[in-house]
DNA sequence: CAGAACAGCTAACACCTGTACGCTGAATTC
DNA sequence: GAATTCAGCGTACAGGTGTTAGCTGTTCTG
């Protein structure tokens, strides 16, 4: 709205339409096809433009996934940001966290599994990109485990690595399953981080000795 | 040999173009492209057959597909069981069997590629067939600790699909990876497990007081 | 208000795709 | 040795693909 005024009712509808495009792309995702067997002239027809328009927004498809993988990963970062505010009042930030977590995986299925997939396939660009993600990821795990747990940074990383991978590979799991299961992955992957939390503990004190 | 003389000419023959089938599409596949983006027309072009004959060994590209998937679980597990035999002869469980793991990436990534990536990817069987892969290692794995070291079911299952997990991400982790990087995630993946696993003796311990 | 900019369009291109059909010649069977 | 089987082939079709070139009408700019 505020910024629709000032960009013009050009700009306004040129971003409109890029929205289209990007939303229908997730659309064609979330069925059984992958990204990569995903076409331009289709995505093009379910935004409702002319093939040749795409080109006016993307200079190709996979410029429009890297798109999808940036969009994808900022707003579950910020999701986790919030949620882990939310903490203050109270409650494990592991459970938190990772509650917040598979919510998000479950309302964004399509766009979480296009993360996924990326990650080992396509191009080395793709792969770049989420490996970037995850990094995010994992840095402000890092953070947290350093400065408020007070790990050493070594220990502060291997840990948080472990449970990055432990956590979205559980996301992965997910996918097949309905509402019960997911509770139940849920619950499995906090005893897990738990038992990893645990197990950086015992190695802190092993040291310290 | 022995198999191809009571086979006959015939079948023998069939064999061999059905494997050179294979063979190209791993080939194939050891490229940018991954499984879903690669081509019936093509694949039997590599294989030196024409298209049509293609259907004289699979009924479409996703009975190949998972044919591939099922090789490729088959001949790592064997490969982890042989590692394991020779862990009786002194080394330790975990180094032998991560480093194995690491060694066959390297040597088959873009099979172990196809493995992860239909894993989050494509149809439904294909996840199956994934996934199914995978629950074997589990079950080797919840084996070994249960009756080997004396954890209990519930600790035995929780742990080992964490590691499973971690080590298989730890696999992606080495697409992009030259041989020295390869050997940092090796160690660190060995360091990651024994987070572990004394996480999870730190919980058996609790649980007995 | 004239002129530039530009999102979106249609038409057309060269190419690739999966698959149906029917044939051929060698291996197999009886 | 005649009959059958069948892996592999060539042809052909209908339909999809990405991308180029050039037009149109609206919006923006000076």
């Amino acid at each position: 709205m505020e910024k629709a005024q000032t960009l013009g009712v050009r700009a306004q509808q040129k971003e409109k339409t890029r929205r289209a495009l990007i939303n229908a792309a997730m659309n064609q995702l979330s069925a059984e096809t992958g990204f990569s067997s995903l076409s331009l002239r289709e995505v093009a027809r379910e935004a409702g433009i002319a093939p040749t328009s795409f080109y006016r927004h993307f200079r190709n498809m996979d410029e429009l996934g890297l798109t999808l993988v940036d969009e994808c990963g900022l707003t579950l970062r910020q999701l986790l940001r919030q949620a882990r505010q939310r903490i203050d009042k109270g409650g494990s930030i592991i459970r938190v966290s990772i509650e917040t977590f598979m919510q998000f995986v479950a309302d964004n299925t399509a766009i979480f599994r296009l993360l996924l997939q990326e990650r080992t396939g396509r191009s080395r660009e793709f792969r770049k990109a989420v490996e970037r993600e995850l990094e995010h990821f994992k840095a402000e795990l890092i953070e947290y485990l350093r400065d408020e747990q007070g790990f050493s940074a070594l220990l502060a990383d291997l840990q948080s690595d472990a449970i990055v991978k432990i956590v979205f590979s559980a996301g992965a799991d997910c996918f097949d399953v309905d509402d019960t299961q997911r509770l139940q992955i849920a619950e499995q992957t906090i005893q897990q981080v738990r038992l990893v939390a645990r197990g950086a503990e015992a190695t802190r004190r092993a040291k310290v000795e």
